[in-house]
DNA sequence: CGTAAGATGAAG
DNA sequence: TTCATCTTACGG
């Protein structure tokens, strides 16, 4: 069983494996939903892909903070993604949470993506985030805070993990930076 | 200021 | 494959 504090964050790569079958809790808005995380990628500062990439600005912000923070984003004007922050502070390095395998609240997580297919709730960064309701909101909470409304508890341990190109960045698209459970069906396609 | 590019998803 | 949609970053 993982340990679930800082250390379980010391870097974006390790931290991207060890996060891989922790649960995702989110209390947000109105009503209660988890996921065990099945999908995740990692970004830091010499990474091209990385919103930290070009030093701090106010919307990369989170990713300097400690480890544990959470970095929520807008992107195409319409869809939002979650990263959990690791590494030291000041150090802009960030996982991608790309895929949950759904726990709790599943009905509700139906109601909030107005989709019935259990398989289409939460495999892919944005798919999820409507799920669990997470949104701007929820930018610069803390993980290992029980106040916060996103937290992660311990989960499974995955038997496999595979180590892959990311998805949808145009730029570094050679590193072999994200992770998924081998064989689980929560993951997001491509 | 002007503007172009997104760590996407859904539909056709 | 196309498009919806709009914040952010960065240049002039």
């Amino acid at each position: 069983m993982q340990i679930l504090n800082e250390y379980l964050l010391d870097n974006s790569l390790t931290a991207a494996k060890k996060l891989l079958g922790c649960k995702l809790v989110s209390s947000c808005r109105d009503g209660v939903t988890s996921g065990y995380i099945v999908e995740t990628e990692s970004y830091n500062m010499q990474d091209e892909a990385s919103h930290s990439y070009r030093g701090q600005t106010t919307r990369n912000t989170p990713m300097f903070a400690k480890a544990g923070t959470v970095y929520v984003y807008l992107t195409y004007g319409m869809h939002y993604c979650v990263n959990i922050v690791a590494g030291a502070v000041g150090d802009g390095q960030a996982v991608l949470i790309r895929a949950l395998q759904p726990v709790d609240g599943i009905n509700l997580m139906k109601q909030r993506r107005a989709k019935d297919d259990i398989k289409n709730l939460t495999n892919g960064p944005a798919k999820l985030t409507q799920a669990t309701g997470i949104d701007k909101g929820d930018n610069k909470d803390n993980i290992f805070d029980q106040k916060s409304a996103i937290h992660i508890e311990w989960g499974f341990k995955p038997k496999n993990i595979i180590q892959t190109k990311r998805i949808g960045i145009k730029k570094s698209v050679d590193k072999k930076w994200r992770f998924y459970v081998a064989g689980n069906i929560y993951v997001s396609k491509k």
